[in-house]
DNA sequence: GTGGTCTAGACCACG
DNA sequence: GTGGTCTAGACCACC
C-alpha cells in the first residue's frame, strides 16, 4: 500500500491522504470490507502525526467511504449506488476541472482521453 | 455576469471566485481580450474584501488565465495549447474527482454522460 | 430475547448492551425476578467480549436494575419508586433529548405523540 | 450565556459543551443567526482547550444545529422541520430514556409531567 | 482576529 | 492495542 506524502504542498496533508486512500479504493488495492492501518501505524509509517490520519479517516467516514468501529479500526465500505449528495458532489467537482481545462485550450476529445484512461485504472468495466 | 458567493462554504471565497470567472470565460461570457471588472467594483458587488478580489485576480494570473496590467486592469488571455504544468494539474484533478466517483459506485459511462453535458456549455466543439 | 448489537456504532457496546437490556425489562419480556442469560452464554450469542457483557451487567446494578448475586447469576429486581438519583437522572437525560428535539424544530405536542407511541409498549397504565 | 463544564464528569467536555449550546437554543438564550463565541475566547472563558470547543462546534454543525463559516465565526441555523435523521435521533433517544424511567417505576403521567416542566422553559407554544 | 492545520505527548475507555 | 479525548503550543490562510 503505496502512499506519498508532500508534507510542503500546499494541500492540506489529511486531504492528501483522503485522496490517495480514495485512489486505492477505485484501483482495488483496497477492497471493500478490507481493514485500514491503524491510525499510529499509518502515521508512524508515514511520519505524520497521528491526529492528522484520524482526521483524514474521519473525513473518509463522512463521506461514507469507510467505517470506524471504535476501539477496533476502520474498514472500506461496500461500494453501492451514489447517494445525491455524493452526485452532486461529483459534478461539482467536474465542473470545476473541465471548466479549467478549456481555459487551457484543451479540447474534448483530448480530456476524454485523459479520464477514460485515468479509469482503466479504476474498477469495473 | 453572474457570480454567486457562499459565504458559508468550505472553500475559501477567493477559491470560488477563480473558479467562478474560469466557468465565465468557459461558456465564453467572458472573451479573450475582455476586460475584467475592476477589482474595487467586483467587490463592492459581491460585498466582498477588496483584497480577497485581488488575490482571486492573481491566482488567474498565476495560471495565465489573464493578464494584469498595473494601473489599467486585468484581461482575458488568449486560449492557446496547454502548457506541460497545466497538463498535469488537470490530469491530477482529474484522478482525484475520477477516483472519487468510483468510489461512490458510478460507472464509467455515467460519469462520462455528465461530464459531456457540462463541457456541453463550454466553448469549442 | 432479541438483542442487536451495532459494532460500527459510536456507542458503546457495553452500553447498548444496557439499554436493549432496560428496553426488555420495560417491555415485561424480562420480568422482576428472571434470571439474566450467564456472562459467557449471553457473550456467545452475540459474539462480544465476555468482559464487555460483565461491565453491562455490573452498570445494570449499579442502577439498581438487576442483583448480581456470585457464582449464581443475575435477577432482575422488584420495580418499586425511583430514588433521587434516578430521578434526577431521568430529567437530566430529558432535559438534553427535549432541548434537541425543539432545536430540530419538532413542537410540543409531536414530541409527546411520539414519547406515548414508545411507552405504550412498556409496562404500567 | 452561562454555561457550566464539569471537567471531571464521565461526559466528555466537548459533548458537556454542545448539549448546553443545545438548551441554550432552545431556551431562546441564542437565537438563529446569532454568532456564537469565538473558539479561542470561549475556550478562555471555559478554561478549556480551544479544540475541545472547536470540536463542539463542529458536531453541533454535522448536526445541523450551527453553520461554521470559516475565518468568520458560527452562526445559530434558522429552526426548520426536522429531517429524517433528526427525528430518528430524537426517537432513539427518547425509547432509552423512557425505558430506563419505567424501570425506574415512575409512571407515564409523573414522566410526561417532568416533560411539560422542562419544556415551558424551552421555545415556542 | 478568525478558524484551519499540524505537532507532540498524555491518559482513558474499550474490547 | 485500539480509537477517543484533552491539552499546549505553533504557524498559516483568510478576511
Amino acid at each position: 500500500m503505496f502512499i506519498e506524502i508532500e508534507p510542503s504542498s500546499e494541500i492540506p496533508i489529511y486531504t492528501q491522504l483522503v485522496n490517495q486512500l480514495i485512489e486505492l479504493i477505485a484501483k482495488g488495492e483496497l477492497q471493500p470490507n478490507d481493514t485500514l492501518p491503524s491510525v499510529r501505524s499509518l502515521a508512524a509509517d508515514l511520519g505524520v502525526n497521528m491526529h492528522t490520519v484520524n482526521k483524514a479517516y474521519h473525513e473518509l467516514e463522512r463521506k461514507r467511504i469507510i467505517r470506524i468501529i471504535p476501539k477496533s479500526g476502520a474498514v472500506v465500505s461496500e461500494i453501492t449506488t451514489p447517494t445525491d449528495e455524493q452526485l452532486a458532489t461529483i459534478t461539482h467537482a467536474l465542473k470545476t476541472v473541465l471548466a479549467e481545462s478549456t481555459v487551457y485550450g484543451m479540447n474534448k476529445d483530448e480530456v476524454l482521453s485523459i479520464a477514460l484512461t485515468i479509469m482503466s485504472d479504476y474498477k469495473e468495466g
